[in-house]
DNA sequence: ATCATTGCAAACACTTTGCATACGC
DNA sequence: GCGTATGCAAAGTGTTTGCAATGAT
């Protein structure tokens, strides 16, 4: 709890319950998880917490490069802790989430056609190893 | 037009006016376009049209792969008359999508870590060239 | 006449906004 | 005490659903 409280007030950011907890959420559910998740994990810790802290608390995580927004579908929004950059495959039959390690694949340049690149995002679809064998 | 109708028929799909305007829509306007962008287009040619019409077809397309539903934020679905895969830019300044061949810098394979990748998306956020030069 | 397509209106689900309360230095 | 963070309720936005009207063969 310590390690996330110094690291709240590193970025400039006030280091309150709530956010310590959904930071620390984040750091030890790498699950990709949706605001709802995080709502509904925290909320028997913290009785009194609201969707609206969760919301505010992740944009401002994202806005200060602490965790990352996920474009994975258009319904619900997922959040990553912000760590090197990795591809995300869902599943198109069981609809899970795994980090893929597109390193060996992908080697995007600083700039292209004259545009900045600054960050980029890799969503893989397929069928999974669990649902192919059953 | 008449070279839609063949298309849709080839498909299996009946070639109601509704669907070759919304086809021929995506065939001229490369533009990755949201659904109120067709809707608001096509509205003027067609004064009955419903929004409903429009999620139907494209969902209609997409499934018959027609069409690709592209995820670039978590705002509105866009969509792509389906074509080699490319990836797609947003510039975070002016909101600009711009396609981006990204053949050169990537070469996905169809297994990793034992999943079977079916299609995949890439997409890129930073500046534009002409945000950048102003 | 039958079946598919269309389109209105209502329902839905996720997210944002407005504003009053509570908290922390 | 004052500025920030929180949280409820309401509004907003994109999408889906139910169902009746329409259209095509």
């Amino acid at each position: 709890m310590e390690q996330y409280k110094e690291y709240l007030q590193s970025k400039g950011i006030s280091p309150s319950y709530q956010r310590l907890k959904i930071l620390e959420y984040l750091d030890l559910h790498r699950t990709h998880p949706t605001v709802d998740e995080i709502y509904t994990a925290l909320l028997p810790h913290i009785p009194t917490l609201s969707k609206t802290t969760v919301y505010n608390t992740l944009s401002l995580f994202v806005q200060e490069g602490l965790a990352t927004m996920l474009v994975l579908d258009n319904v619900e929004a997922r959040f990553d802790i912000t760590v090197h950059p990795h591809g995300h495959f869902t599943c198109t039959q069981c609809g899970k989430v795994y980090d893929i390690d597109v390193t060996p694949f992908v080697h995007i340049p600083n700039t292209i056609d004259g545009h900045t690149i600054q960050y980029y995002q890799i969503a893989l679809k397929g069928i999974c190893k669990d649902c192919a064998s059953h």
